[in-house]
Order: C-alpha cells, then structure tokens, then sequence
DNA sequence: AATGAATGAGAGTTCATTCAT
DNA sequence: AATGAATGAACTCTCATTCAT
C-alpha cells in the first residue's frame, strides 16, 4: 500500500499507525484489516514494495562500461529525487537487525547488488583495481548517502561522492550523459 | 544511562520502553522518572552520552599521516567491536529527520567531521586529490557501514573499505599497524 | 452519559475516574474513549447534560403570579428529589473557578435566571419590592440550599426558606398546590 | 499550613498536590510528611483553620440590634475582602458529602450558626418575622453568595442581597456604618 | 528535624485487532 | 467487500508515601 510507504517515509515504523494508513486512503481500519490480517503482513507488502522498486535501477544491456555508467546515473537521480525510497530503505536495514526475515531479504538483495557490481567493475578491464572491494566501498558509501538529514546538503554530497566513483573507476565525466 | 542505551541499540527507539529501561537496572518506573522527567529526557541523555564516545575517536595529535591513520584505526575498531554505538548513531541519524533538534545535532557532527577529514587529508599532500569529495566519500562509506544485517558479513566488508581507503589515500598498511 | 453524572454526583470531579464510569455501565475502557475522546469530553458531556435539565424548571406560560408558583414549585421538588442534580450543580460551579469556559455557560445561566425571575416578580405589581435585589436573594437563597451536608435537615430548610420566599413575594400558600 | 489553605482556595482539593505546598514553603516533601503524617491529617488541619477564621465573624457583645448589625458588615466584608475563605469553605461544603467526620463538623457549624442568628432575630422583637425561617433564608443566601464565578458580578449581588436582609429586618441603612 | 532517593498503585490514553452486521 | 463499535493489553506519567541517612 502507497500509503503505509509514504507514512513510513514520513515518520518510520516507530510512526507507522494503521488507522492514519486506512484514513489516508479513505478506507475504514476494519476493511484495512480485511486486506491486510496484521500490520505485520502490511509491512510485508511494503517492504516487497520498496525492494522491487530499487531492483528496477540495476540495468541489463550495453557494455560495461554503460551499464556502470547508467547504473551511477539512476542510483543519484533515485537519490536525489525519490528520498521516501531512501528514508524507507533506511528503516528497513535498521529494522532488519531485530527482524531476521527482513534480514535475510536485505542481505540477498545486498548480495546480488555487491555481485553486480562487481561483476561490471571487473568486467571493465582497469588493472590494479580491486572489484571485490570497490564494489563494497561503492555500496557502502551509497548506502550511507541513504541517512541524510538536512536535504540541502545531501545533494552535494552525492555529487561529491559520484564525481569519486567515476574517478575511482576511470569513467568520463560524460559518460554519465 | 547504559541501559537505554543498550535496549535502542537491540530494538531501536521504536522498541524503547521506559519499563524494561528501569527493570534492566532493577529500579521502580518511578524511579527512572525522578531523574529523567520524562522519555524524552531520557533519549536525549542517550543521544548525548552517543555523540560523546563518538566524538573521543577524532584524534588530536601527530603528524597529519599519523592522525589518518589512528583515526581510521579508531573507527575500524569501533565498527567491529562496538556494534551498539553504531546501531545506536543509526537510529539517530533515522529520528533526525522527525526531530528538528537532533537534526540539528547530527549535523553538526557530520560538519566537524566532514571538516576534520578534509583538513587532515589535504594536509596529507597529495596532488591529484580532491580533499573535499573524498572526505565526502569516506564518511558516507563508514555511514553505509553502520547499517549492517549480519555482524559476519560486515567485518569483511569493512577491511575491504578500508583498504580501499588507504589505497585512494596512498597510506601503507603497515602504516595502520 | 449518565453514569459519569452518577459519579461526579457521588465522588465529585475529585472521584470521578475513566475506569469505574465504564465498568458501571459494563464497558471497557477503549470504548468509553471511542465515544468520549478524553476525560474533558466526558466532563463536557455531563455538563451540558447538567444545564439542560436545569433549565427545564423554567415555566413557560402563565400569570406571573403562577409561572412564580409553579416556577418555585419546580425548584423545591428539584432540591427534594433530585439531589444529584444539585451535587453537580455545586460541583460545577466549584469548577468554573478554573474552567472559563465552564465559567461563562455558568454565568450565562445564572443572567438567564436572575433575568426571568425578576422579570416575574416585577410584573407581579408589588408595590415597595425591589424585583432586581429580591431575585438576586433567591437565586443567592436557592443556590445557598443546594449546598447540603444531611438530607434530614435538607428538607427542613427548604421549607423554611421557600415559605419566606412566598412571604416576601405575597404568594399565598394554596398558590403552591 | 497556610501554603495548604491557598492552594484549596485555587485549584480545589482536587488540584491539592502534597509537592507543590511543601515547595510553596521551600521544605522537602519529607519533611511535610514529618508533620502532617499523610494528605488526610494535612487538610484536617486546612478544615480546623477555616472554621476557627469562620466562627470569628460571631460578635459577643452589645444589643441584638447591634449585633446583627456589626454581624452582617462583617460577612459582607469577608465575602468581599477574603474570597480565598469562601472558597475553601465551598470546597469544605462539597467535601462533606462524602467525608462523614467532615459533615459532622460543618453541620455543627451550621447549628451554631442558625441558632446565633434566630436568637438574635427574635431578641430583635420584631412580630410577624418568624425568625427561624429568616435564619434559615439568610444562611441559605449567604452561602449561595459564597459560589461565585465572576467577582465582578459578585459585588452587587452582595449588595442586593444584604440590603434585602436589612430590609427584611427592618435594619436602617445607617446602622451598618 | 530534615532530606534525596525510591516505590506501589493507579491514572488517562493509545493501538492493533476482532466482532456483529 | 465494508464498517461502526468494542476490546485487551500496554504505554507513559503522576502522586502520596516511605526509607536510609
């Protein structure tokens, strides 16, 4: 449900009120319950959610070098644009540490993302460069790009950041255009 | 207090109860309000007693090399073996963003340490780094390492980030050691 | 609800507590604040319920000299019977010196009563009384009469002063019956 | 305690907290516990010092005429000057309904009080005046002056009322001066 | 005589959930 | 499929009272 991701956005599971959800959309809580047994299960729903929608920034064709390209390119437009995502994708790392199913999704996607990477990072031909441990500095640093508080100055960070990455990587400034 | 501490680092804000607070400690909930009025009060006396062990990693002395090198030391330390401390700065940085306050705080932290960072590595001498962006990126990559799921995963994680720190910043491993 | 009334009537505002309203009527907690939001809107509902009743004693058609009888008749049965009514009587005025709200609908239906009972007793062509300060003594007399400790003398009194009353206003005592 | 008696006048027993008398005298709670064993033994004393300052107003010399006369001027005073006492006695009055030792004690007040007042009306020699029904509407009337909201309107309605006790006496006006 | 610290009992309120319709 | 009404459990907080010193 649209609304619990946007609440959870706004003010974290700690905020997350079913009635508020149901009142969002106009519904009453019983027929929330209807659809959704438990807050539990609406969790669930948002959770898959929010992974399927980061999934969709993994790109699947072109060579290497555009697909890291392309890749960079939507993560910091999904950063920079789509903050809910962020804040959402936040509380779940965070309540993973308390909830092993969660765990064990994020660590999958985490795993997935990190072979990714690394795979295009290696793919890219650059000796002396270490793919196993950039790709983690580049998810770790991402993922740090993920708990700003003030927006005005997360945007320059993730310039900063980036303008790194293509650094690291060797990649034109271009392109990224 | 400790305990506080402890219980928002095992099940965040979300799962802090003033009576398991006070129970841990074997004291009356009563009790536990004679010194802190309130929940709030209490949260923000965690949030206090955080920022300060969290403040006693930036080191002080030392050739800028040297202070490099003891600070990543410091906080590649802190990372694996105090996994509360960072599970705690987490769920700050994720209540910032309702808490004007905190926000505030937190922000000011990433300042000083933005700046700290940047001042050492420009120091540092070498040509052909942006001290700026890659102050910016070792910060968010030690955030993004503070939101692990499994601890056995993350120590490798955090040797393969450092690495590559000491590899973008041109210090020798030994140098660490 | 008249249970709260019941309550308040028996234990004063002092008494009054969320729980025991809803266990005498055989409810829960939860669904006594469905209907009343907070412990005020209870307290509001009671008073409003209070002030209706009360304004039910005042007759609405007749000679002066009877709306005065039957007016007084009213009152006195009121003061016999219905001594819960008064208890809340006393204990909301009691309250308006804290509650302005409370204060003004006070003050607005004492205005009303001083109003209508001088209006009777100046039509009533009683040449040498003074219908302002006589109906300021009744109505200061009645609400004197409404602060009792033992019913037993309670009724005694009563007596004693609406006999004075139908002296001073030249009402005989058949004029009651 | 003083400190206990004002605290009644303004927030009602209700509002009687034990820390905050003891902080309006700048003692421990402890330490009002060290003398007043518990709350109860705190407003028993609270009930002794309004009733003594209440039996105060009885003037024990001179004729009947002058008595009632000096009587009347001083509760018309007390009922301007010290509204604190009429409150706490109001509060004294509602309290009484449920606390049996209290109603003993303000029914004896009342006894007093309405046997003082008959026997000086009937010494005043008036015929056709039955005194203990006069008694009885002057207590009854006083007491109702004593539930004030507003003191604005208070102040008249003390004059209305009293000049009708004087009317009804047969009292000059000069004799209350 | 006086106090800081501690406590048990209970207050109003909230919330996910269920029930009857 | 949908809802108003109802509920149990739990929450933070308050307060008169007591204890150790």
């Amino acid at each position: 449900m649209a609304a619990a991701f946007a609440r959870i956005a706004t003010d974290g599971f700690e905020g997350l009120r079913t009635r508020e959800v149901a009142a969002a959309i106009g519904i009453n809580i019983a027929t929330l319950h209807y659809y959704f047994p438990s807050k539990e299960a609406l969790i669930r729903a948002v959770i898959g959610h929010a992974m399927q929608r980061f999934s969709q920034t993994l790109p699947t064709s072109g060579s290497p070098a555009e697909q890291l390209s392309v890749y960079l390119h939507n993560l910091a437009d999904l950063l920079e644009q789509d903050q809910s995502l962020w804040a959402v994708m936040g509380e779940l790392v965070l309540r993973a540490r308390r909830d092993p199913d969660l765990a064990h999704i994020v660590d999958q996607m985490n795993d997935v993302w990190h072979a990714k990477l690394r795979d295009l990072i290696a793919r890219l031909g650059r000796p002396g460069l270490d793919a196993d441990d950039v790709a983690a500095l580049m998810i770790a640093a991402i993922k740090g790009l993920s708990l700003p508080t003030a927006p005005s100055v997360q945007s320059q960070r993730i310039d900063q950041v980036f303008a790194q990455f293509r650094h690291l990587l060797g990649l034109s400034q271009s392109a990224l255009e």
